[in-house]
DNA sequence: GGCGATTTCTACCAATTGGTAGAGAGAACT
DNA sequence: AGTTCTCTCTACCAATTGGTAGAAATCGCC
């Protein structure tokens, strides 16, 4: 892998887990075997890095997430995000982690990440108000309902991180257990009662 | 009001948006009118006053939701745990966002806070329990769905926060119809289906 | 007014921060 | 062999970091 390569990986998982203020260039090249003028050849500027990182990860969010749009059903669609999230939470813990970075108040990142995103969110937002339309999916604005979701698995699978926080390691049983209440809790919210 | 309440108050404040290492203790001091020192006095190291502030901040939360946890009905709780939370979420934005901080993994106050909100946690999900034992509510797991329940009011709430860094300042209609179709979304998802 | 305790200050400190300047190594091409 | 381009390095730098030592100020109290 190039060096380039190596920098931005390290520098996702550092700034995803330490955060950005609490990762020091020193650090991210020393745990590179580097020293840190290699990093600043490759971006000139520790912020140069933060937004090309940032973009590395939102391009790799929405390949994970362009394969469920893809799917016909919204409720498909939803039940794909959820399993894309939660493996992420395995996987790719340090992803979220950014991503929740970004939810800060003043944090850069929400800009940067909203913009290489909104095409995915716009896109969603439209199947869905044509589910609301035809009754397939309770609610009544699309935006908000979008919201809501968004919030609910990002929120719920970075609650992994929260209990990895406080030493307990989950396993692969409870995070499926857990996935599954969250598709049942959603799929209720969702389900159009029939009047 | 004391110097050292002055002190706890503003750092929650800047802990709270710009987090724990965005945060010096000269800025600090220097928005209180004050030298850092001043700060040491009262707080031995940034680390103690860091303890402090989650704590003050955990009894704050947790005074907020006290009264709600009264109510009879588990709807009720709900409801008003969502109210609550939206209310912080305009009127002490930066509480949320250092019960955010607190939970970012690798960060050692998790466990403290865990500990500082356990007691809330377990009675909740008691109450939870009997509901679910008596078919008030929908689901299986009283502690699974409360992760969800909690993680969806919390992350939501938090959106407001994403939206106030891209540069959107919510309106108070804006907010009103996000915390109505949460709302919404909520009571779809617990209320039981007539089989 | 004097005294002891509480509070805030000035003066430092070593370590770390992001960043600059430029030397040297290494391969690639002529 | 020499030259050029890419990459990584050493050597610094000014500013900032959290923190220590101890001098002044301010306070209530006798």
């Amino acid at each position: 892998m190039s060096t380039r390569q190596r920098i931005l990986d390290t520098a996702l998982e550092s700034f995803g887990t330490r955060g950005v203020d609490g990762t020091s260039l020193d650090a991210l090249a020393r745990s590179l075997g580097l020293r840190k003028q290699s990093i600043l050849y490759y971006f000139g500027s520790k912020n140069v890095l933060f937004e090309a990182v940032v973009d590395e990860a939102a391009n790799e969010f929405m390949t994970e997430l362009d394969n469920v749009v893809d799917a016909n059903d919204v409720w498909e669609q939803v039940e794909g995000t959820v399993r894309v999230v939660f493996r992420l939470a395995v996987q790719r813990p340090a992803l979220l982690g950014l991503l929740r970075e970004a939810s800060r108040p003043g944090s850069m990142v929400a800009v940067h990440l909203a913009a290489r995103l909104s095409n995915h969110i716009e896109s969603a937002q439209h199947s869905l108000e044509i589910a609301l339309k035809e009754g397939r999916v309770a609610g009544d604005n699309a935006r908000l309902l979008l919201f809501s979701l968004y919030s609910t698995i990002v929120g719920v699978a970075t609650e992994v991180e929260v209990l990895r926080a406080m030493g307990i390691e989950p396993s692969l049983r409870s995070l499926a257990e857990r996935r599954n209440e969250l598709l049942r809790f959603l799929s209720a919210a969702l389900t159009p009662q029939p009047a």
